[in-house]
DNA sequence: TATTAGCACTCGACGCGCTCGAGTGCTAAT
DNA sequence: ATTAGCACTCGAGCGCGTCGAGTGCTAATA
């Protein structure tokens, strides 16, 4: 693809994603003040269109960029915006502003992109599989019932009710809990099994089924950690975009939405497939492979660096009733080995560079945030002395 | 209002309810085999359109209700059907299968009510305000984080992690937890405030101002306890409605829907509102007082019990954006003290009889599932043994 | 007096044909 | 290789007539 044909195909997707309407030749040459005439670009049109780059909804309408033609953009011609230091001030104020639990962080950072960009912003909760035990705690409450403390590595907390029988006492309850993190600590919590955990059985004199019987509600504590949680924030944004005017789409659409394993599972899906690729060392724009036949200005995408986000679009979310959206998502990292993901899904026609441009801001001012709330000492946190600000006002 | 025109208004609202449409006289007298004319019916449709129970979109159209007369219909012509067994068994399934936070059982049923409806649902968390403390330990995890649990009358646990200051020991966190507890127990949530609790300073031998960073952290968390948490589920539903054709007040809806603030301070109201009709002892339809002037069939209200759900219709909705919507809702109680809302959201036409039916059964099932759930011996609990059923299967 | 048959009238929905204009592709000239 | 010119396409928008389900009113009837 010529230089001419990348120029033309950038103008003809910034206007569309403007617009909404199909864009024509003459317009097109007036809007860009192109050094060519209309008939030369319906030429190039005309190719462009040919190559999978382009659609018309009809014979004697304009053009708008097919799935490749986005693809194309996002790959080669995308500029990202700077964020204005103003809006950097922001945002770390209203992740961290009378937080209080870890969750609400994650929470917090899909909303704020939300009310940026306009669109749905997602985020899975943590993911921590790779994450090893470090401390169990079983706190007795009353007869009954009790609770587990887990801390993992980089100092996350998580914690769960349980019930155990009602005859074991408080020290029966806590030389189990001392059992079970001796046997346990250190451990990456995707290495726990029943086995492994039922090792620790038999220190309280009680019989072996009652210690299991806690034992095993201490399993499910630690593998409830492991479960993802889903945030969604601006639903209603979308509603706005002139593709849903046709009711039976965002009918098709949010019904989409609303199965949210569905999407949680998708987004991890993406995450594993940008691993793969950043593993494989390959060029950043491997799974553009199609769109970018030439390879010898390649000495532009050498100079870029590898970019931290991945893009599906259109027909590539494999999700049903996603077909007409474009989904980019990042994945922020909290220590060396817990990640998870944030990202958005808008329409296709979408104003990428933006939009990328704030993912990435969100999720780097998201992992600074989860640095200092989660933080400790020997994470990367500038946090400057323990006493963080915390304002007084409460609900 | 004679019989006559309570029956014909009934018709009405149900027919409208079904098609969206408005009903002419003519389809009326066919579709409900009323043994007048259609000219009569006319008749009686101008008079109740006079006295504001009708309204007409245009002078050649039929008739539908006006939120008036949805108003009539709900408190005197409504029949509400049983629930079949077979629901019944599902429901209780559904809340309690896999069960792990107490959190979740009110984010289930919201689920379920808006699976049954088809309509949007809403559900505030349990209010704590009126319940007592019971119980409050403060346990180390690391030098500088500490963990809060909170036990509440009727067996409600709550938690939440604390930063305190890095040179307090295991030892002087416990004696300043044992003096919290000996200083608050017994004591209603809504009564303690810092200077309630700053009377346990002083017990460490640490200089006041530690104890007091400690107590604090204590103090946010315990009303950290009384945040209200909303739980919507099935907004996609609400596309479907042809009310909803329109995409202006879809927008406007669902930008309304957004504020969950908003709505969820909405829902107290209604509650607030529910409790003082109740404490006047005053009759059930006292909500209703324009709409029905006479006086000599209040054998037939008197004989009715009291209905324990709200029903907020159209305009009485005090919402920006919610006045084409109706708003049902209705208080589940754990225990004594505690209370929450639940409720549904649909259009104006909407099956009254039906979704009252159904919200008052998952607020029942909800009401059971709490007992087994949160249970304890005092409750009211009809759990046979502590080994509740748990499946194995884990994500 | 309450009910009804009859009738003139209203108004939105729908289908038809027309024009308008922004778009196209093709061809021939530069 | 580029461009001016031209015939063609097709959706959007508008006006118009028809249709039908609705109305209100009036006069006749039980």
């Amino acid at each position: 693809m010529d230089e001419r044909k990348k120029q033309i195909l950038k103008a003809i997707v910034d206007d569309y994603v403007e617009t909404a309407e199909p864009v024509g030749s003459k317009s097109l040459v007036e809007r860009h003040q192109l050094k060519y005439s209309s008939a030369t670009i319906r030429h190039e049109m005309a190719e462009l269109e040919e190559m999978g780059y382009l659609e018309k909804p009809h014979t004697s309408a304009g053009r708008m960029p097919s799935d490749l033609g986005y693809r194309a953009y996002v790959d080669n011609m995308l500029s990202l915006p700077e964020i204005s230091h103003k809006e950097a001030e922001g945002i770390r104020d209203f992740l961290l502003k009378n937080l209080d639990e870890a969750r609400e962080l994650i929470e917090r950072a899909a909303e704020y992109l939300a009310g940026k960009t306009n669109y749905l912003s997602v985020a899975l909760s943590p993911q921590y599989s790779d994450s090893s035990l470090e401390q169990i705690k079983i706190m007795m409450i009353e007869p009954g019932r009790a609770i587990v403390v887990l801390v993992l590595s980089a100092g996350v907390v998580h914690d769960r009710l349980i019930r155990i029988p009602a005859m074991i006492d408080e020290k029966q309850l806590s030389s189990i809990g001392r059992a079970v993190e001796r046997c346990l600590a250190g451990k990456k919590l995707d290495d726990i099994t029943l086995v492994t955990i039922s090792s620790a059985a038999g220190e309280t004199g009680l019989p072996e089924a009652l210690d299991n019987q806690v034992l095993f509600e201490a399993y499910v504590a630690i593998k409830q950690t492991e479960k993802i949680e889903i945030f969604m924030d601006g639903r209603h944004h979308l509603l706005n975009q002139p593709e849903f005017r046709d009711l039976d789409r965002a009918n098709r659409f949010y019904k989409a939405v609303h199965q949210e394993q569905m999407v949680a599972g998708y987004m991890m899906e993406m995450k594993q497939a940008q691993e793969e690729q950043l593993a494989q060392g390959c060029d950043w724009d491997l799974d553009c492979l199609e769109a970018v036949e030439s390879e010898e200005e390649s000495a532009l995408s050498v100079r870029r660096t590898r970019p931290s986000y991945m893009v599906r679009i259109g027909q590539e979310i494999a999700l049903e009733g996603m077909e007409d959206m474009s989904f980019i998502t990042t994945t922020y990292r909290i220590g060396q080995k817990i990640s998870g993901q944030i990202g958005v899904i808008g329409p296709k026609r979408m104003q990428y560079g933006k939009i990328i441009s704030q993912i990435s801001f969100v999720n780097k001012a998201l992992m600074e945030a989860a640095g200092e709330h989660y933080g400790r000492q020997d994470q990367d946190s500038g946090m400057s002395g323990q006493e963080e600000k915390r304002t007084e006002g409460q609900s």
